[in-house]
DNA sequence: GGCTGGAGCGC
DNA sequence: CGTCGCCGAGGCGCTCCAGCC
């Protein structure tokens, strides 16, 4: 049934309202006539602390609007550039009620840049509520959205009792909101919001990038979107740079650009259309595919999967934290109950992991070989055919690593080993059409759509160990990176005895030959030899040549440096690749990451000898050193940055 | 000197 | 109209550091 809004009660702001009796009504259109463009409203605001509460409050909010934003092919880049020249607005109002400069005054009365000038909070408040109404956007999108922006929002407009709040979602809702912000259950921005999605590009960039370090806005509009960006202030600003028209003004341009930047990173990683597909992968909900909530995603597929299994499964139960200790409790009358301290962090292990070799430390200065296992544990648990329907779980719960054995073979294949099959197939898919494709903005959203296919079956046999998952099943999990220790140490024993290789390193489905040839032809054929001897005993199990090094420095467990060979084709084309050093790590101060990096470029240089390289890193430890004493290096350099 | 816990990496 | 639900979080291995006994 159609209703108009107006007609019946109102349930939402929306100008339809449709009510279905049963779930079963519901059916998937035949010919879908495409999904309908959306509207995006990027967000940023600017923050101030309370002097005598010490609260933050919102002093300026920026919208940046992109209508007909297609969720199934990937934005333009002229698109963008055209919406963030016009930002549809920004506001502002005046801090310690102390006016705002007359020259941002003038601006906001001739509507210079769309500058919007309102006398207080709440007004400020308001106003955004009227914008999101007016705009109704289907995604709300900024950066760190739900962890900081939108939760002071909500906090805001809980404190200063705003009409309506509801407004900022589709849904009338007429709970306290500030009841609802304060009780200490997680995050209510995506409730508030319900009807639009949430686009946190924060959440988003870890999810799709995990191998950046600094998610920060600077940080990853330089190495996305290759934009370097003038040196700028928190979204947490101080009340001074309001009293003048030249700081403000910076401020103001500031937070446009927030969210400028913000769209165009949801667009070049492809959020919006990869997030969907990622959501009709799983069958979840859109809106919590965007918040991140792998184990969730993992969940639905899995159920979708079970249920069109037969005979028909029942569904094992998801248990909270409570309902596990009851069960514990009721199964152990007698024993005292264990009190364990639930920390936010990370928790002891609960079984055994990756197989780490110990390194044969040194400077290796002709060809060493990386060998690579691809997925390796997806692979395992299809190779094995490891799943709960082909292995009896509860019987293995309380079992030593050893006593769990493998299922039989020759069983029908169980539903993990084929939702990860059709995931692998599907990501051999979207390679074929890379490879084939010649437009590179393409290649590379295909790219991050097959990491993210990647991901998800990765993140299949992280939920298996994971408590809180309704198919927690850690006798699985165990299994599975048992069977991943046993190859890898077969696959070394293997280069050792039929090859006679010398394996100086590896790191859980990865090993490194040191080859002791300078000839490149003959490294490729021993690697391609290697490749095919273990290849030919597993049906889905693959290895693969990772890598080339012409110099590696092997120092510790996870801690190395290399000069990789960018292309086999061209082996004097090199590209250093470092791992685990301090030089990667933030929580080493820029000089000396500096220094450090000086340090690997001469050891690991084609052109020095040892002696050589060693004598040059002394020679500029002397030369910092002396800088340092006599104050010649910026303060900069000294900065260390790491979480308390 | 051994132990523990936290942070931040690697896979 | 308010209450109820009380969730919301992928894994382990390793090094390095601080702090404690």
């Amino acid at each position: 049934t159609l209703f108009r809004s107006k007609l019946c009660e109102r349930i939402a702001y929306t100008k339809f309202v449709v009510r279905v009796d049963s779930p079963e009504k519901i059916c998937v259109m035949k010919d879908q006539p495409g999904a309908p463009p959306l509207t995006v409203l990027a967000l940023s605001f600017k923050m101030v602390l309370h002097p005598k509460t010490n609260q933050h409050e919102i002093a300026v909010v920026a919208g940046v609007l992109m209508p007909e934003v297609s969720s199934s092919t990937p934005v333009e880049s002229g698109m963008i550039m055209h919406a963030a020249s016009a930002p549809n607005f920004v506001a502002v109002r005046p801090v310690n009620h102390k006016p705002v400069p007359i020259g941002i005054q003038e601006q906001a009365r001739t509507k210079t840049g769309g500058l919007e000038l309102v006398p207080n909070e709440q007004a400020l408040l308001n106003f955004v509520l009227a914008k999101v109404m007016k705009l109704d956007p289907d995604v709300i999108l900024g950066h760190d959205l739900t962890g900081f922006g939108l939760d002071v929002f909500l906090n805001r407009l809980a404190s200063c009792k705003t009409r309506d709040w509801s407004r900022i979602g589709r849904l009338i809702q007429r709970k306290d909101l500030n009841a609802m912000v304060k009780s200490k259950l997680g995050n209510h921005v995506p409730d508030a919001l319900a009807g639009r999605l949430v686009l946190d590009t924060l959440v988003s960039a870890k999810e799709l990038c995990p191998r950046e370090k600094d998610y920060s806005i600077p940080a990853l509009a330089e190495s996305l979107l290759n934009r370097k960006l003038h040196p700028r202030t928190d979204a947490l600003a101080t009340p001074i740079a309001f009293e003048y028209e030249q700081t403000l003004n910076a401020l103001l341009r500031e937070c446009v650009q927030d969210a400028e930047i913000s769209l165009q990173l949801s667009n070049t990683l492809s959020v919006l259309p990869l997030s969907r597909q990622l959501t009709s992968l799983s069958g979840n909900v859109w809106s919590k595919t965007l918040r991140g909530a792998r184990a969730e995603r993992i969940e639905f597929l899995l159920c979708h999967e079970l249920a069109l299994i037969k005979p028909k499964l029942l569904l094992p139960d998801k248990l909270s934290k409570y309902d596990r200790k009851a069960l514990e409790a009721a199964s152990n009358p007698g024993s005292a109950i264990v009190q364990t301290e639930e920390k936010a962090g990370r928790r002891k292990p609960q079984y055994a992991g990756g197989l780490v070799l110990e390194p044969k430390k040194g400077l290796y200065d002709r060809y060493v070989l990386q060998l690579d296992f691809n997925s390796l544990y997806p692979s395992i648990i299809q190779e094995y055919n490891i799943c709960f329907t082909t292995m009896d779980v509860d019987a293995m719960k309380n079992k030593a690593e050893d006593e769990i054995e493998l299922p039989e073979a020759g069983l029908a294949e169980g539903v993990l080993p084929r939702v990860l099959r059709r995931l692998v197939e599907q990501r051999r898919a979207v390679k074929a059409v890379m490879k084939k494709e010649q437009d590179a903005a393409k290649v590379k959203q295909l790219d991050i759509r097959q990491l993210a296919i990647k991901l998800t079956a990765n993140s299949l046999y992280g939920c298996l160990g994971f408590e809180n998952s309704r198919f927690f099943a850690r006798p699985l999990a165990q299994l599975i990176t048992l069977q991943g220790r046993e190859t890898l140490q077969r696959t070394i024993d293997l280069a050792r005895d039929s090859f006679n290789a010398e394996v100086i390193y590896g790191d859980t489905d990865s090993l490194f030959v040191y080859t002791g040839l300078e000839d490149m032809m003959k490294v490729r054929a021993l690697g391609t030899e290697l490749k095919r001897e273990v290849n030919k005993r597993y049906k889905t199990l693959e290895i693969e040549i990772d890598a080339v090094y012409a110099r590696m420095l092997l120092l510790k467990k996870k801690k190395y440096a290399a000069m990789k060979v960018a292309s086999l084709n061209e082996p004097q084309n090199l590209v250093r690749e470092v791992k685990g050093l301090d030089l990667v790590r933030h929580d080493w101060c820029g000089l000396s990451r500096m220094v450090s990096s000086f340090a690997v470029d001469q050891l690991l240089s084609k052109d020095l000898s040892a002696d050589d390289a060693i004598g040059n890193v002394l020679t500029n430890l002397d030369f910092i050193a002396n800088q340092v004493m006599t104050n010649q290096i910026a303060l900069q350099q000294y900065i260390i940055t790491r979480s308390l």
